[in-house]
DNA sequence: AAAAGAATCAACCGCTCGGAA
DNA sequence: CTTCCGAGCGGTTGATTCTTT
């Protein structure tokens, strides 16, 4: 049975630009009773528009906090960055700047930083290429191409952390079905393990794995378990350990304490997806995912992940933290295997 | 001043996702 | 497990405004 569509042509609703009495109607009716319920809504606030027009006119104009005016040079270079990271996923950048609505910025991409960017180079190939991957595959089937491919767990943001080399079985696929802990744990008793593996389930809900080897019976905290991780490897594989943590920190914190961390974690990270490097490509990234080949990064984010990642970071963090990635974006893999290496000292 | 072309942006459309039944 | 439905997302359209000739 057919779906019936959500706003018919010949409903007699109305179409095109909002009137200014449309908008009161709207106004009035969300600020006494909320919004949501866009379906029903238009009949209950007198309007003769779908749920569809409702909510969207509500998002992108007439809600109270968005900001008017044209965007400023800062909120200009952190889209320009943001989507160098995220790609076309405007609700997301859009998330992270306050006051701006996903159409605003799409808009304003494809407008003026377009162009801007293609007269500059690089950047406007990159988004052609996401362009082109969007279109050549739809969300649903890269969705299902992922889930055939490996065991991802759609929820998760998974980060394993080349070209530092693994001990151990490199051809392992690792459950990302598993609990945060329980990867965690086991990560934890392998001696001198590199692999730096996280994913986004709450750490708390998790505890259980981890109370078998908490063995002084600490509480279960983020902190108590950053210490333990500290302890099992900070002195011989100190920055593999400050990876961990960093990720810890932005992946698994309802609360987001600050961590105490003694060396600068920033310098050591390397995640695939934000180089760019195959960016927005699932079956490139599930396929580095199952060859497993050493001095290969790898990162499997879908939106939630993505959004999960940045949630708690604040905005002044958030800048940093950007700037810090970009940084590490830079350096070419074989600089950045020589440093490792010479932090981690002969271990591999 | 007027016409043509370019730029902008609000709104629409088709699709996907996730939850409920 | 399947179907239905509300919500949300990103691409596209087209009306309006601005700029150039």
């Amino acid at each position: 049975m057919g779906r019936a569509p959500c706003c018919s042509k010949d409903a007699g609703l109305n179409r095109g630009a909002w009137t200014a009495e449309e908008d009161l109607l709207l106004s009035e009716y969300i600020t006494i009773h909320g919004d949501g319920g866009w379906r029903s809504l238009p009949q209950k606030a007198g309007l003769k528009r779908c749920g569809k027009s409702c909510r969207l006119r509500w998002l992108n104009y007439l809600r109270p906090d968005i900001k008017r005016g044209s965007i400023s040079p800062d909120e200009e270079e952190l889209i320009i960055r943001l989507h160098k990271l995220l790609g076309n996923r405007w609700s997301l950048i859009a998330g992270r700047l306050p006051g701006r609505t996903d159409n605003e910025i799409k808009n304003y991409w494809n407008t003026q930083l377009y162009k801007k960017l293609e007269i500059s180079g690089s950047h406007a190939q990159e988004t052609r290429n996401i362009k082109r991957t969007s279109k050549s595959r739809s969300r649903r089937e890269e969705a299902r191409h992922v889930s055939n491919k490996v065991p991802v767990k759609t929820t998760a943001v998974r980060i394993a952390n080349g070209p530092v080399k693994l001990k151990g079985d490199l051809t392992q696929i690792v459950d990302t079905s598993q609990s945060w802990c329980q990867t965690f744990v086991d990560e934890l008793m392998i001696t001198n393990c590199d692999l730096d593996f996280v994913t986004t389930n709450n750490i708390l809900d998790s505890a259980s794995p981890f109370t078998e080897i908490n063995r002084q019976g600490s509480p279960i905290t983020k902190s108590n378990l950053i210490n333990h991780q500290l302890q099992y490897s900070a002195v011989q594989n100190e920055f593999n350990t400050s990876k961990s943590s960093y990720f810890l920190n932005e992946l698994s914190s309802p609360e987001r304490n600050p961590l105490f961390l003694s060396f600068n974690f920033s310098e050591d990270m390397a995640v695939e997806e934000f180089e760019g490097r195959p960016k927005n490509d699932m079956h490139e990234l599930c396929s580095l995912h199952a060859n497993r080949q050493e001095n290969e990064s790898f990162t499997v984010c879908n939106d939630q992940g993505i959004q999960e990642l940045f949630n708690d970071v604040e905005e002044g963090d958030w800048m940093d933290e950007l700037r810090l990635l970009e940084r590490s974006s830079l350096l070419e893999d074989d600089d950045w295997v020589e440093r490792n290496s010479k932090a981690v000292g002969e271990n591999y």
